[in-house]
DNA sequence: GTGAAAGCGCTAACAA
DNA sequence: TTGTTAGCGCTTTCAC
């Protein structure tokens, strides 16, 4: 009922008759101790059910907190949840474990999160950086020895590590396989903002593959959402222009979903769609979705092996993973274009 | 290049000239400080970079971290991050962040994973239960004020506040959508371990949909899976009796997953599906998939709003919250059910 | 094999 | 308005 006090290292000395440094040596392996004691301790912590506290041990050991930062757009999307799990994945048997925050790409929130983690000492940082967000304030950090690894996309104003997939090859050989099948009038729906670096990084792919074909680049074929709503509004605002196109490509998975309602709702088969990043139920999609899938899972892991990497003292210069995308064909791309009506 | 040491409230003093006392007090905004001192000291602060540590604040301050510690049994799994997600949406404005850990359903990982959180002094302690886990040794710690939310399930050798959908009427009710379209012989796949709360919640409520009925409870008719291969060999399986179902029951989203994709890969449009918990695409699906929703956003703001009146103090007794499941029909339970074929 | 004292970075409680 | 002292729970250092 009443807040009890939690019993403190002294607690259990006091019912042994030792004192507390004979407890601590006990519990942490430390120096010698008689089996007498050892026994005696052990059964006092039992029945007094301590549990040391570790944020009092980490501050006299000087030592950071055994925990990695990481700041992900959204708690609720899949991707960063896979991501996520092979970084916990990697990490575990260091004894590390995840503080997590999402920043719904707000730079303040991002801010706000990556400050609460510093102060509570953090051993290592991972930010999936939102748009607009300067990291230089990170510099002091890495100097005292904090690795820091951006995720999806490279941060800004700090030269650091990161790991990021292959967007602009994945997007042109998504881009590339429509084309392979007959479509020339292909539809491009990325997130905003604008200039966020993984959607400039697909558009471009989206660019050189057209290119690439000797098509032209179209604007009013390139559409903007944020959201599985707009991604179906900005399907059927392609799909009602004059000229429209026969295929779309998806910039990331939750436009994709977008897409994929709209064309399902408005009973459209016969426009062909790519999306970047893999979606539960693709291939059981009618047609089965094409799809350039990211591996969230190396991408955990390589994020997670770099920091600790780090940790362990390797001070050679920040790199770039580059994480490769994989085309996964599964049809819905390989239909062929309808003839191209008049405007 | 070298790890520099980290600058203390004491480092700030110094270089203002005053003492470690004074720049606390500017810094947290606690009594009186004149306006010149508290420019110095803050731009002492951003001078040297100073950020306090939050541990060693703590360890005086005597009050738990500011963190809840959230064990779930897989951080890719999204209805546990759609859950997540709304956690931290409704304790941000309290500045408490999330600790999250994946069990895998393991007990013994779960004990780890709450040992660990338990050290680190959290404010609140969240817990999706593995099966076969006792809590009775979280008892002390209840006692000492720390509230304890169980999600999804209930927990055992503890009685506290828990969340968990209602599971039985919500099966109860998509079975009978299926009856009420003519179905008569339903097969159910859940997940394993068979002693899994929610599976056995879910397979009661498909039982009383039967009974009530008048149709037989059989047993081969029910398989187990616990991931989504599993759930696409037991819908073979299924499909492959001799007086095989003509529809089909998905006791969670990642068994829904393997049974539509099973489906799919065998071009059965002929079996109806109800699942329980939503998933991504399904709408999109032909036919839609009808499914039984949870709703992640209220379980997870249930258990925030939950622990967050015991933390203020709430002593009344430990209470169960149902959050209702919702029958979302999209078609493809709506089939009529094909002439059975003899054996 | 064990203990006493000092101190990690910070703040509560009291001065001044 | 500011400083001093003590102490949070633990470990380091050094003595016994």
């Amino acid at each position: 009922m009443a807040a009890n006090r939690r019993p403190t290292l002294a607690d259990v000395a006091r019912e042994v008759g030792v004192s507390a440094k004979t407890v601590s040596r006990v519990l942490n392996e430390d120096g010698p101790a008689s089996a007498r004691t050892r026994e005696q301790v052990l059964a006092a912590v039992a029945k007094l059910g301590f549990q040391p506290n570790l944020m009092a041990r980490n501050i006299r050991v000087g030592g950071p907190d055994t925990t990695i930062g990481l700041v992900i757009p959204d708690l609720g999307n899949p991707f960063f949840g896979a991501v996520a799990r092979s970084i916990e994945d990697t990490v575990r048997d260091r004894g590390l474990t995840l503080l997590m925050g999402s920043s719904a790409d707000d730079p303040d929130r991002e801010r706000a999160l990556t400050d609460k983690f510093l102060a509570r000492r953090i051993s290592i940082l991972m930010v999936v950086p939102s748009v607009g967000a300067d990291h230089s304030h990170l510099k002091t950090h890495r100097a005292a020895g904090l690795p820091v690894v951006f995720l999806d996309r490279p941060g800004a104003g700090l030269s650091t590590d990161s790991v990021v997939s292959s967007n602009r090859d994945g997007a042109h050989q998504g881009v590339a396989h429509l084309i392979a099948h007959g479509h020339r009038r292909i539809g491009f729906i990325g997130d905003l903002p604008t200039k966020l670096y993984t959607r400039r990084e697909r558009l471009a792919g989206y660019r050189a593959a057209l290119q690439e074909a000797g098509l032209p680049y179209d604007r009013s074929l390139v559409a903007n959402a944020h959201d599985q709503q707009g991604a179906s509004a900005a399907t059927a605002q392609l799909l009602g222009l004059a000229d429209p196109p026969t295929a779309l490509f998806a910039g990331n998975n939750i436009v994709a979903l977008g897409i994929v309602t709209e064309l399902a709702r408005s009973k459209r088969k016969d426009v062909a769609v790519v999306a970047f990043d893999d979606v539960e139920l693709a291939e059981a999609l009618e047609p089965a979705l094409t799809v350039v899938a990211q591996d969230a899972e190396e991408i955990g892991r390589a994020a997670a092996t770099t920091a600790l990497a780090r940790l362990d003292g390797d001070r050679s210069r920040a790199r770039t993973v580059t994480v490769p995308t994989r085309l996964i064909v599964r049809g819905s791309g390989e239909r062929p274009a309808p003839v191209l009506q008049e405007a």
